[in-house]
DNA sequence: AATATAATAGCACGACCGTTCGGTTTGGAT
DNA sequence: ATCCAAACCGAACGGTCGTGCTATTATATT
């Protein structure tokens, strides 16, 4: 029970550090074992098949970010600065605290056009996260931070696509100053809809 | 000189369509040469090596983006009516053109850590994408539209960004209202600047 | 119409893919 | 110390991958 639970935790860590590198789709099982030390049969039994690897690896990054980006930011009280510190958070998270790329991203433009068990998996975890993102607004604006008439939906999706805004100049065209596009989009976001 | 020619144009433009809907890095030269009719040795002959035909299928999707979002937006005249054409443009290429996912985003993530030519010229072609974003708005500025003050690499960062947003929130996601979204912050990002 | 050249097909190669199976080693409970 | 189940390995399977090679067919030029 304990030794199987320690080494499918290991191939996780690996698988989703693979991920983050190369891609959902590029994660092979042979490369994988190889990574983690072990052979690929002995690997395989732990998972059924691929995609069931596939979905765990997903929910283990989404724990990840729950545990980097999400999880700190409560500890700031209700309202726009925990929204600013989860923004922080996913700079850091995102930029440094990652091997590669957003394992989540690669997964949606995959998957989006397969259907499937994986396809469906991402997106309820993509769409619980940006439930998250409306959620906070919505404390803010219970809070007499955020104007009522502003829809935490749309707020939601702006600070959304601004994450993934920087993501892409940050890693693919290597932008020196996307940390601070970023920051200042976030903060025009926030500050057109402050009381 | 001309068979050739028009094979070569005939293979190009079903790549691309394969490329939007499942990936530049899935695009594999069997399959492709099935959906084309011919065979795996003959298609192959065409380009020199798979890595040759990625790049040739990046350059026909940065001439199709081209030639439907960018060169109709230049009827419009000098100014925030051209961008704004530029992104219900790029709305209708990625919404309802495209058979897939747009084939950028997919070669953006599944490449930027792959060093390599792909990944150059990926970047080359993303680079000279928003830098038509940023002259675009450097004319608006000329034409005093937007303050001078503005910064046009933040607003085409500001706009890029968008366009991502939008994409996913319309095929991951399936937002019924993501084009609402995306109008709605386009549309707030060029006020905030309007002179 | 003859000829040179380009275009395409067929076949084979080594490598890797996910998956299965039979056997071996290991760890924990009795 | 014994025993059983869990963990792991090695080898092999049918497929698909990108990439050569040789031969054949179609096209373009003279």
């Amino acid at each position: 029970m304990s030794k199987g639970f320690t080494t499918k935790e290991t191939i996780l860590k690996t698988a989703f550090e693979l991920t983050s590198k190369f891609g959902l789709e590029s994660l092979s099982i042979g490369e994988l074992a190889k990574s983690v030390g072990m052979s690929k049969s002995g690997l395989f039994s732990h998972f059924k098949s691929k995609e069931k690897l596939q979905l765990m690896v997903m929910d283990y990054a989404a724990e990840n970010f729950t545990l980097k980006v999400v999880k700190p930011a409560l500890t700031k009280g209700r309202g726009i600065d925990r929204i600013e510190a989860m923004m922080e958070n996913w700079v850091k998270w995102s930029g440094t605290y990652l091997p590669g790329g957003c394992p989540f991203l690669s997964a949606i433009v995959e998957f989006d056009d397969r259907p499937g068990a994986v396809r469906d998996h991402i997106k309820v975890l993509q769409g619980t996260m940006v439930e998250t993102f409306a959620r906070s607004v919505e404390i803010a604006k219970e809070e007499s931070q955020i104007k009522s008439s502003a829809s935490s939906e749309q707020l939601a999706y702006e600070l959304y696509s601004n994450m993934i805004g920087f993501h892409i100049y940050n890693r693919l065209l290597k932008d020196k100053n996307a940390k601070v596009k970023f920051q200042n989009l976030y903060k025009s976001i926030l500050e057109k809809v402050q009381v």
